[in-house]
DNA sequence: GCAACATTCTAACACTTGTTAGATTGTGCG
DNA sequence: CGCACAATCTAACAAGTGTTAGAATGTTGC
């Protein structure tokens, strides 16, 4: 009947996910990690930082058991431990969206593109995809679309784009997506594509907030 | 076309709700703030902290936009921004029980009394609360029952519990509610009333979860 | 075994944070 | 006005964190 010295370690458990989620980098290694499997190389690289500052980030990660990783001859990959750590991901970020001006400010400055789905839903989206009404884009790197994509959806990473243009329909509506709202790729991929006459739009979600919409991914 | 430097500020902003959640007794201020608004010195005294820290906890929450506060005489009173807050609570929590074995181990050490929902639905503890087939007690403080208790309950503080037992039914099967998971009021309420000859039984439950699972709330 | 290489460990630094205690602000009431 | 009191501000210190660079570990392939 003490419960003060057990209660308070409660907290402190919790807490001990909140500071995994503490870290701006360590924020930005999760949203890769939730579009797949990745090395402590492919991350470092993808986060814009040192190796070695990346394998501290992944280790304060998995100390928080937010990762997991898994050795593969040279290179070690890391991974989510549960879908669920990339819904906190989405529910963090919509907490800091919803209040924090700052935030949907930056957001503003950086999308060139306006949301196509803002206007329409994703089902109407999905509809419009599967009877080939428009031809959805996949603009990440190709390893990330083999670990999962929006059903209907070609594999066109950003660096390739300029020089596959040929593979896409001339008429068509070209709807492109990336990671998610904080990734600039899919606006690049729009402006890219409308300087070469294409109608193009993007959707803010990416595969992880269409996935914690309920909507089926492919692989 | 430089996304680095806005681009590495959008995690700063979302890191700023991470570094919110980093602390046990900023955690446990939400939790209580999830119950209702608060004072600062109430805050503090259920807290279990000096009231110029709980201060300054709550300036980091205000910071990062998690709390609002208003003035009333002499008082300052505190609530949560929204219930997405309360919801984020309930998220990294539910993320920390799922992956921290300390933390699921810390739990079991506390709760004495088993769980009924792991049993039952909410839904057929609504349904026989409505009937009368049992009596559902809420023993947290009486303010909190005030800012909202779930549907059929009746605010019995754990404190006066002892003395008002005589309001409570003979035969009646007695359900008790608190602040949640981490709370053990509903524990010591059930503990009591078990040596006084109730049948009585806990729900793990508390608004907060009741409220995020689409569950009425009454005021 | 050895060289190559991915990853982690260690040490060190500036920087931030949690906590405590004392001083200060600001409101209500007589 | 001036006292009582809720809440915040300030200063100070120990403890923890992010980052960098160099050293060490462990695996692959010869």
């Amino acid at each position: 009947m003490k419960p003060s010295i057990t209660k308070s370690s409660l907290y402190e458990h919790v807490a001990r996910i909140g500071k995994a989620l503490a870290s701006p980098k360590r924020l930005e290694l999760i949203e890769l990690l939730a579009q797949g499997e990745k090395t402590v190389e492919t991350l470092a690289q993808q986060a814009g930082i040192d190796v070695r500052l990346a394998s501290a980030h992944l280790k304060a990660l998995r100390e928080a058991r937010l990762v997991e990783n898994r050795r593969e001859g040279k290179f070690i990959h890391y991974r989510l431990s549960g879908q669920d750590v990339a819904e906190l991901w989405l529910n963090v970020r919509d907490v800091a969206e919803a209040h924090l001006l700052e935030l949907r400010l930056a957001l503003e400055q950086i999308s060139a593109a306006p949301d196509l789905l803002s206007a329409e839903s994703r089902e109407s989206l999905l509809a419009k995809a599967r009877c080939g009404d428009i031809v959805v884009i996949d603009v990440r790197p190709e390893s990330e679309y083999e670990a999962g994509h929006l059903p209907f959806a070609r594999s066109m990473p950003l660096g390739e784009l300029e020089k596959r243009l040929a593979e896409l329909p001339a008429g068509k509506e070209v709807v492109a997506y990336c990671r998610g709202p904080f990734c600039v790729m899919s606006d690049e991929a729009v402006a890219l594509l409308r300087t070469r006459g294409f109608s193009a739009h993007k959707i803010t979600d990416g595969v992880t907030e269409w996935q914690a919409g309920g909507l089926p991914i492919e692989r």
